[in-house]
DNA sequence: TAAGCTGGTGAATAATCCGTGAGTTTTTAT
DNA sequence: ATAAAAACTCACGGATTATTCACCAGCTTA
């Protein structure tokens, strides 16, 4: 469960991100969500706060209530007791001084401007990538993806399906292959989009001529049974795929997706 | 100096913004700026690029020439090589897919609309916070090597296995040699992600012409033999390894990378 | 119903990688 | 200057990995 830590003074933007926060899909569970009209509020909230309570990001308005130091008095109290916790800002004020303050001068992890298309879309992959990015750190640079019962160590590339790590299922001593590995891990990464064999050729940086269709299903045959392996070749995983979950096809441009099991 | 890398396919943005990010105060002194215009030579030029060359920051358009992943391709190249380089996005296509992509899945440090006010100055604010965190994270990074069984004094260059020295295998009167000390000093520090043939050369500061991977492979010998050496010639080391433990190679990319053995 | 397509499969082949030993060049120390 | 040490090259075999091929089943369409 993320825990998110808002300061907005007006009502308007409160009623317009609040539903697309509490709902935004940050970590697989849903969100909890604490808002504060008022700086001095939310000051003296952090003041008592223990570290049970310690919001994972938190999100300011930088100019409130005809003061433009109001949301940075805000974030360094939070940056007093958490120097680590991640800040973004949210501000109709892009472009201005109060930008450059937050961005050079207060430690912001990334600075949004209120007015721009998309601009709950944006929050939200913003807010995600800040979480991912703090993840990271905290797990000894440690950078993993997440989806369901699969977890894949993006540095050391071990995956693990139900906390059981893939092997080569023509060699359990043996890791998994490393071009199945990659493909694991962009059909993970572009989920639930499918990746068509010419787009996994670009991410493998293979040839076209090279690398064709045949060759993407052998792969996705190596990872399916690398799962099944893993479950002790209960065939457990193949039934997964054909009911629409795991590594499934696309129906009919060459294409397999990623979708997650929970 | 700051070294910029920019690859921007428009040449009216290059004519406004290379002046600008020349002369910008990023670190008190002027900065080298090298532009690219196609994805395609910026890639050649990665390929050459060594350590001393690394740029301190890169900034990519995402969408050029009609292609939608062609500065991802060359966000892909340049992390390949430098996988801690800080990636700014300056684009046209901010609340599309586009910035959906680079935050989420790019490992994008910064994603900047070039439609917004004030543009000029909102470049230079956030390339210079990227550097600024780049540089404190840098800082927090030495830390004493140690991992699992295996110990590093990185002063005295004395390496310890379950206590035991590690000894030139050919002459165990000598220490081990530098070159493999060096080596397997990276490993451990990058542990557990992979280090390619490449990576290595820079790390070492050879030239790739001189450093190739049967080299490398030489002194992953020498280090093995030199860990078995330790435990008294019982290969118990070289086991350890097949089983993904110590020096394990990658499969791939001519690499190896160092994994704890607890 | 047959032809055309996609996707799953097993086996065979081709390509690549890794470990190794022995030899050569370069560097370092005496 | 000389010898030892270190770094580097080269070539080979075995193993692993990647690719290709042939075939089948199911579905859609002519």
């Amino acid at each position: 469960m993320a825990k998110l830590f808002w300061v907005e003074d007006q009502s308007h933007w409160i009623d317009r991100f609040s539903a697309v926060l509490k709902q935004a899909d940050l970590d697989g569970e849903p969100n909890h969500l604490e808002v504060y009209k008022f700086p001095e509020a939310a000051k003296q909230r952090i003041a008592v706060m223990t570290d049970q309570h310690k919001p994972d990001l938190a999100l300011l308005d930088a100019h409130m209530n005809g003061s433009d130091q109001a949301g940075f008095s805000v974030s360094r109290a939070l940056l007093k007791k958490w120097p680590d916790l991640p800040i973004l800002y949210l501000s109709e004020h892009s472009g201005t001084e109060i930008e450059e303050q937050a961005i050079t001068q207060n430690d912001a992890q990334d600075f949004i401007a209120k007015h721009q298309r998309n601009i709950e879309a944006v929050l939200c992959w913003r807010i995600k990538a800040a979480l991912k990015k703090r993840q990271a750190q905290q797990l000894g640079e440690q950078a993993g993806l997440r989806s369901g019962s699969l977890e894949i160590h993006t540095d050391s590339w071990e995956v693990f399906w139900k906390g059981v790590k893939l092997m080569n299922p023509h060699n359990p001593k043996r890791p998994l292959a490393p071009t199945p590995r990659k493909i694991l891990r962009f059909l993970v990464e572009r989920s639930p989009r499918p990746l068509s064999t010419e787009q996994i050729a670009d991410l493998l940086e293979a040839d076209l001529e090279r690398f064709s269709y045949a060759n993407y299903r052998q792969h996705i045959k190596t990872l399916r049974s690398a799962f099944d392996a893993a479950e002790g070749h209960s065939g457990e995983f193949s039934e997964l795929c054909q009911q629409g979950r795991g590594i499934v096809t696309f129906g009919d441009a060459h294409a397999y997706f990623w979708k997650s099991d929970s």
